[in-house]
DNA sequence: AAAAAAAATGAATGATCGTTCATTCATTGC
DNA sequence: GCAATGAATGAACGATCATTCATTTTTTTT
């Protein structure tokens, strides 16, 4: 009856052993907040010993560094490939790369408990500052660089383009603190039809609020 | 060499000594994260022995939830009180209520690292998310009737204020966050902007992106 | 199939945590 | 000024934490 992400063998590669491990830090983080994640949390979660943390990880902090990596390249590859996949268009890009925000895999109370996990901490430790930062400074060039292309073309005004992508994306964290702190009031939907309607008020000849 | 805030006498009023041990579990969340804040790091924030948090909370968990209440009723009662000397205008009325969040007292990085290490927590602690749910309706209920009222005043096609508010309401919660992650790239003035920016695209009549 | 190597275990360790409580200190009433 | 009262202390306690490592288990090599 072993969970099915568990390899078969004993001996896991090193690299899935890895994984598993931080996914499991993960569960134990959305289940139980990061001030109560423990090396018996996570390796209860992952089904293993005590020891095979700092077996694979020298520390319970080089595996929360090491957590917090994962889930900003995961989340860095889920919108560079959105955008691999989009159309031509500006306005279909923008609507590509906004929607990754949303869709199940990211708009999900568990991950985003990960994230406000992180998010709270990066005051006091400088590590996950960093990492944050650069999964934002990412993020937002690309975001600028699509406003600012629609903008020109569809001849918005004078908007400031930096301004506009910089409020799309504080609305979206917003939303995801809502479905966090208020998951009965939130859902995809919802979130989504409140960023329509500013992108529908930024940008009426490339979006409607449906 | 003692902190102004401490009491002269030893033997302060057990209101003073509880809100003293509580502005320093406020001090030592900003400074040393959530996760890190221990009995000993209170007791010397507050310059107090270790026994004084028990003795007047009786534990810690309880310390830190009188805590997280002192913060939603401060500033539930800083929103209020911007209300209340506010002018008659709907307009007006929903410019000060936005304004609170971008003040000095509020838009402070070291309490939006309190905010933020509570709401991580509100997932696997019932507790917090009540308190921090009950935070947000009470402004999101007046934030809905403003922008309700202004959305008539104006006559403002078919927004939908709770869409609306609610998107207000995220905004500036995701600015927070981008104080607290990207202290470099933020302040007050520009986040203030970020949002005028939005308020002027909504109700171009009342709101101009200065 | 035996030997060697590698992976994983889990009991043991020391450090740190929240909590307790006998003691000390300051204030109040007589 | 002397008890009596209550606030505050900080050393001591058990619980829990991350970490270590001798041992066991599995895989690979010979």
């Amino acid at each position: 009856m072993a969970s099915p992400a568990v390899p078969a063998t004993r001996t896991a590669s090193k690299e899935a052993r890895r994984l598993q491990l931080i996914q499991a830090t993960i569960r134990s983080i959305a289940k139980h907040g990061l001030s109560e994640t423990t090396i018996a949390t996570v390796s209860r979660e992952a089904r293993l010993s005590q020891g095979i943390i700092n077996l694979h990880f020298q520390s319970k902090e080089r595996l929360l560094v090491e957590t917090l990596q994962y889930v900003t390249d995961e989340y860095r590859d889920t919108w560079e490939r959105a955008l691999q996949q989009a159309g031509p268009g500006t306005a279909e890009r923008l609507e590509a790369l906004l929607k990754v925000d949303y869709h199940k895999s990211v708009f999900d109370r568990d991950k985003i408990a990960v994230w406000f996990a992180y998010w709270s901490e990066t005051k006091s430790r400088p590590t996950y500052r960093k990492l944050c930062a650069e999964r934002d400074r990412g993020y937002d060039t690309i975001l600028t660089e699509l406003v600012d292309t629609l903008i020109r073309e569809g001849a918005y005004g004078p908007l400031d383009a930096a301004i506009v992508a910089n409020g799309l994306a504080a609305m979206t964290e917003g939303l995801w603190l809502d479905l966090l702190v208020n998951p009965k009031d939130m859902n995809r939907d919802k979130a989504c039809r409140i960023l329509l309607t500013y992108l529908a008020c930024l940008f009426p000849r490339h979006f409607s609020a449906e």
